[in-house]
RNA sequence: GGGCGGUUAGCUCAGCUGGUUAGAGCGCCACGUUGACAUCGUGGAGGUCACUGGUUCGAGUCCAGUAUCGCCCA
């Protein structure tokens, strides 16, 4: 075995072999309930990012730990065709050529996005290797597959036939970038400063007719005027009215009369309707049904004609007159110079709004009327809130169950229409006289005179809100669906609980009538070592596969599982991932240490504990292993990573492998040395196996190497989950040990203090009383741990006459005396003295407060009353003897 | 405007059902190449647990409020 734990030589050739072998497909039958996990399907083009990382570091830990608890277990992987990120990508590419994807074609493009899958889709799918993912890839799936495409065409037939998916001309968000409408849950919100102009609008007058727009006597003779404050005047072509609060008294007597509309000259009506504000702005607002939601609304109560100005591509149409053609910003412009030029424009204050931008695009997207397809949220909506509320499916960590709540009791009806060429094509074909028809998902497409099929795709959350069962078979009665579905543990980022996990509750509980799992995990963001969200244009990312080459793939997994507790968000520290790396190591060298003390006669059956030490280590061994247990279980992962980590360095390599030296120079004690470091380690490998797969199968194996039976597993992965056992814990034996501890740890702090060299053996006497026995059985470990030289360690029950010129140490009625020939400083030595009287007196006063507080001993429970006396005595003890020392050295405080 | 989360050592974070002296890693100080490991060991320094009030025998932990940073929703 190499000195360090070398990862780059190690993961590969595991990952080859664990594939191969088939350790990632569930049997084939079983009698007991399986654990099945949906992965989140990564872009299918995409690459690997720390989210990624994210994700399997966690499902991978839930897997790999069912795995060994004996569940069939299915972690089902697969890819997404993530609809506008792929195309875009191809588009990029015809740019490159020079040719759009209009010019050549629907069919050519698909090809060729076809094309760029088949090249770059199986990237992601390598990189998710490399992190050690243990998920069934003989079961891969990708949202365009042909079972899954089915699925979708049955889900769409389904929902349209019960009346959940429709079609309909309403408002959606527009992207004029993409030229796609976009869901609700696609724009995102951006606080920006604009300006809020108001306009003047000439009421109709007989009297009075516009003259021509842009003269400058365009409103000349117009007598009276209402001004409206907008933010976007260039949706002014777009009006149909102005609307007032009925209650605004400067308003009331212009309800009902009729207004020119600048620029286009259409006369449009003054209208009352709550939804003007008088305190905002100039309390009377401009109506332009077919660009604002609220205003749409309005227009609806009120019949208004609604009029839409725009082209797919955000210039102005013929409805916008004079501006008909120009990109919307542009318009905007030309139209306030020539408001101005009007003197219609009456002022222009800075206003600081939130403005809709795309959430891939990031330009500022449009609302506008358009045919688009929907479905009907609420009925499914409701399922899905039945089912957490009623406890079927249950989301860790619970606060996120509100924020469910809160958007499925409040949800819009999902636009699940793209005006994209890559996706699931919309099912519906037309006949030329309107009608529709829709296929289930086994018929033929229709053909026919004059049919045509919708050219739009749908949204490709639409199909991932099918995966939990459209991977697993649906809609046949498959025997996957029927061993695996519902699934398990839905574990994802909560940044996508919306977009993703409560349309699988809807779909799934709708579409299958079951709840698709039974807990919903989510864990929190990567984010970089500020804060900040990682993202291209900081030039923050740090890409997952660089660490893995540098680190190792467990040390980037163990950092991302035990840095966090679940829910929260992870600023990712280079430093914690070399911390990782150096346990790692740490674990490949304590392996080393455990094989350089075996040999091929040990048998690794149940150790017989012959030392303190020995029973010691196998307590608190079986102490952790039910830590362990009860924190996966409550999902605690980074708390029980960290606990295997605590085990393996601070206890078993610190103290246990040093004891171990130790007794190995007894002959007596060898083979239970030898057992009790074999049985120790190899259980701490299996608990850690989760967190970091490659370090722990490449010392496993190793480790069993030598006693291979026909039972023993061929790797460890398949190998039991330790479980609980309490007979081994003993909190008496526990005690006994820390009390060593403390003697040894007490003694190195004396010679640190006293600048002894670390090498220099010294002598010491302890008194021990009553701890005699325990004492002198640990003569051998408190010598070579503390560097006493054996035969000048005196261990006795009591003292006649205590040794002068020593420096001394007090643990609770121990005593222990160092005779540091000429070296002890009398004066640093009275200092360390009264330091320990001091916070030994410090801690009686703590204690005896407490005990003395009104209540306390009649309302605390038994055994912290007893733990408190029993502290104040043993600390009572030791001041007493700390003062005896003091006054005999002729200290006096 | 509504909701949620964070605020604990110089830094990054744990602290599960309230119970000894609040922990880890990194960083810092001192010493150390003892046959597992310098990706290490030994010893040490370092915290009014944001603030105010409350509940309780007992609060970092529960409750209310305040401040501040961040996120989600409208």
């Amino acid at each position: 075995m190499a000195k360090a734990y070398e990862a780059q030589r190690v993961e590969q050739r595991l990952y080859a072999w664990w594939e191969r072998s088939g350790f990632f497909t569930p049997p084939e039958t079983f009698d007991r309930p399986p654990f099945v996990i949906s992965m989140p399907p990564p872009n299918v083009t995409g690459e690997l990012h720390m989210g990624h990382a994210m994700f399997v570091a966690i499902e991978d830990v839930l897997t790999r730990w069912h795995r060994m608890l004996g569940d069939p277990t299915l972690w089902l992987p697969g890819t997404d065709h993530a609809g506008i990120a792929t195309q875009l990508q191809v588009e990029r590419l015809l740019q490159s050529e020079g040719v759009t994807r209009q010019q050549i074609g629907r069919e050519a493009f698909l090809r060729r996005t076809w094309e760029w899958k088949e090249k770059y889709g199986g990237e992601i799918t390598r990189q998710l290797r490399r992190l050690g993912a243990s998920c069934d890839w003989t079961r891969e799936r990708f949202t365009l597959d042909p079972m899954l495409s089915r699925a979708v065409r049955a889900a769409f037939k389904r929902l349209y036939d019960d009346g959940l998916i429709y079609r309909g001309y309403r408002m959606v968000n527009w992207s004029p970038n993409l030229q796609t409408a976009v869901s609700d849950l696609e724009v995102e919100y951006e606080e920006r400063d604009v300006q809020m102009y108001h306009v003047r609008y000439p009421l109709a007058d007989d009297g009075w007719h516009p003259g021509a727009w842009g003269s400058g006597r365009w409103a000349s003779g117009a007598r009276e005027f209402i001004t409206v404050a907008t933010t976007r005047p260039e949706t002014i072509m777009g009006d149909t009215a102005v609307a007032v609060n009925p209650d605004d008294p400067r308003y009331r007597h212009l309800i009902g009369r009729t207004v020119v509309l600048p620029a286009i000259g259409r006369l449009i009506p003054i209208i009352a309707d709550e939804y003007a504000d008088p305190q905002f702005g100039t309390g009377a607002v401009k109506i332009t049904p077919a660009h604002d939601p609220n205003d749409y609304l309005v227009g609806q109560r009120h019949n208004l004609p609604m009029i839409n100005i725009m082209n797919p591509d955000a210039t102005l149409n013929a409805e916008a007159g004079p501006y008909a053609g120009l990109d919307r910003f542009e318009a905007r412009r030309r139209l306030l110079d020539d408001l101005t030029r009007e003197g219609l424009l009456v002022e222009a204050r800075p206003h600081r709004m939130s403005v809709g931008v795309s959430q891939r695009g990031g330009e500022v997207v449009e609302p506008i009327l358009s045919e688009q397809w929907f479905v009907r949220a609420k009925p499914l909506a409701d399922l899905a809130l039945a089912a957490v509320r009623e406890g079927r499916t249950r989301i860790v960590p619970e606060r996120f169950e509100k924020v469910f709540f809160h958007w499925l009791e409040n949800i819009q009806d999902w636009c699940i229409s793209r005006q994209l060429w890559w996706g699931h094509r919309i099912p519906v074909w037309y006949t030329p006289d309107g009608q529709m028809i829709v296929p289930g998902p086994d018929d033929p497409d229709p053909q026919g005179e004059g049919l045509v099929q919708d050219p739009d795709v749908l949204d490709t959350w639409f199909s991932s809100a099918l995966w939990p069962f459209s991977t697993l078979g649906w809609p046949d009665d498959t025997p996957d669906m029927r061993r695996f579905y519902p699934t398990s543990v839905m574990e994802t980022g909560y940044d996508i609980l919306f977009f993703w996990v409560a349309r699988m509750m809807m779909m799934g509980c709708y579409l299958t009538g079951k709840t698709p799992f039974h807990t919903v995990y989510l864990h929190g963001l990567v984010r970089d070592k500020d804060g900040r969200k990682m993202s291209k244009t900081y030039g923050n990312v740090v890409n997952p596969l660089d660490v893995i080459e540098q680190h190792g793939a467990d040390a980037l997994r163990f950092m991302l599982a035990t840095s966090s507790s679940p829910g929260q968000d992870l600023n990712l520290n280079p430093e914690r991932i070399e911390a990782a790396r150096n346990f790692a190591n740490k674990t490949w060298n304590i392996a080393r240490f455990v094989l350089s003390k075996l040999d091929a006669r040990t048998p690794p059956g149940n150790p017989q504990p012959a030392t303190l030490a020995d029973r010691w280590i196998l307590s608190r061994y079986h102490r952790l292993v039910t830590d362990v247990d009860r924190l996966m279980r409550s999902y605690n992962f980074g708390e029980a990573g960290r606990s295997i980590q605590e085990f393996l360095w601070s206890e078993f390599a610190d103290w246990y492998v040093e004891v171990a030296k130790v007794q190995f120079e007894q002959d007596a004690l060898q083979e239970s040395t030898r057992a009790v470091l074999y049985t120790t380690l190899e259980g701490a490998l299996r608990l850690l196996h989760p967190f970091m797969p490659f370090v722990t199968e490449e010392t496993w194996q190793y480790l069993v190497r030598n006693y291979r039976t026909d039972a023993t597993p061929a790797s460890i992965m398949i190998a039991p989950y330790p479980q609980p056992d309490a007979a081994w814990i003993d909190e008496g034996i526990e005690r006994e040990w820390a009390l060593i501890q403390a003697l040894i740890t007490g003694i190195r702090n004396i010679r640190t203090e006293h600048k002894v060299e670390p090498a220099r053996l010294i002598a010491a006497t302890i008194v021990a009383g009553a701890q005699t026995p325990l004492i002198e059985a640990q003569r051998a470990v408190i010598a070579r741990l503390a560097r006493v030289a054996n035969d000048q360690l005196t261990i006795v029950a009591a003292i006649d006459q205590r040794p002068m010129n020593a420096a001394t140490l007090v643990i609770g009625s121990i005593e222990a005396y160092l005779p540091l020939a000429g070296m002890i400083d009398l004066e640093a030595e009275r200092a360390r003295l009264l330091k320990d009287l001091e916070a030994a007196l410090a801690e009686a006063a703590r204690r005896e407060a407490r005990l003395a507080t009104p209540g306390f001993v009649e309302k605390a429970p038994a055994a912290v009353v007893q733990r408190e006396r029993d502290g104040l005595a043993a600390v009572r003890e030791t001041i007493a003897r700390l003062q005896d020392r003091l006054a005999q050295q002729g200290f006096h405080p």
